[in-house]
DNA sequence: CTTGCATTTAGATATTTTCCTATTTATGAA
DNA sequence: TTCATAAATAGGAAAATATCTAAATGCAAG
């Protein structure tokens, strides 16, 4: 959770999360969207990878990225209950309404 | 919302909120939890109230603090919505069973 | 095998954050 | 007023983060 809330702690790197809230993309997608250098695109995506945030799935030598909702929701959840209880609730039935969970296990 | 994110970021600054998520107390009496100098705990706790997640109430010499737990859920679920729709859920109805919402106009 | 494209890694530098000690401010009590 | 206590501010050193350019890696096509 700590990897989580570090990741989350850039608007750059929500700004991607955000970007791929409309689907999986691409790394070169993804960068063409901000006015930054390649890899410091790339790092930013390892970060929120790292923390669990990110699907990643090789396709060629293309790298697609998705959003881990799942995770993104339990960190964020896990976090609030104790001060915010009736998110519990939610949190139980969670897993049946969250769209995305696919998975791959190509960890670099 | 990005410094209430930059405020999460830190492990001794998300063990205040702990602390404080059971119930409200002056800064020596959050200090006296961290191995840490009392000038830093001051420091980390304006991190958080400038990100608007404590309340923050004089009583004599002391400040009392407590945590924001509306706005802290308002962070949290409003930037999950878009990633997990079903969170707007109980951010509709959460102002009916949130718990604290007492306030201070005692800016510094 | 060589070339080209997508992505990542390395290394350097600038900025930001963290945490300390010393000092200041604000309040209460003698 | 003077002294003591709670909390905040100031200033500085050390560590972490962000970003760049240059180089390396992985894959596919000719």
């Amino acid at each position: 959770m700590e990897k989580a809330f570090k990741a989350l702690a850039s608007t750059p790197r929500r700004r991607i999360l955000n970007h791929l809230s409309g689907g999986p993309m691409t790394v070169g997608e993804i960068a063409a969207q901000f006015d930054m250098a390649m890899p410091s695109i790339s790092k930013h995506i390892s970060v929120l990878h790292d923390a669990g945030l990110l699907h990643r799935q090789k396709r060629g030598q293309e790298v697609i990225y998705s959003i881990a909702a799942d995770n993104l929701a339990n960190s964020l959840y896990s976090f609030l209950t104790p001060f915010c209880p009736e998110a519990r609730d939610i949190a139980a039935n969670r897993k049946l309404t969250t769209p995305q969970d696919n998975d791959d296990g190509t960890n670099r």
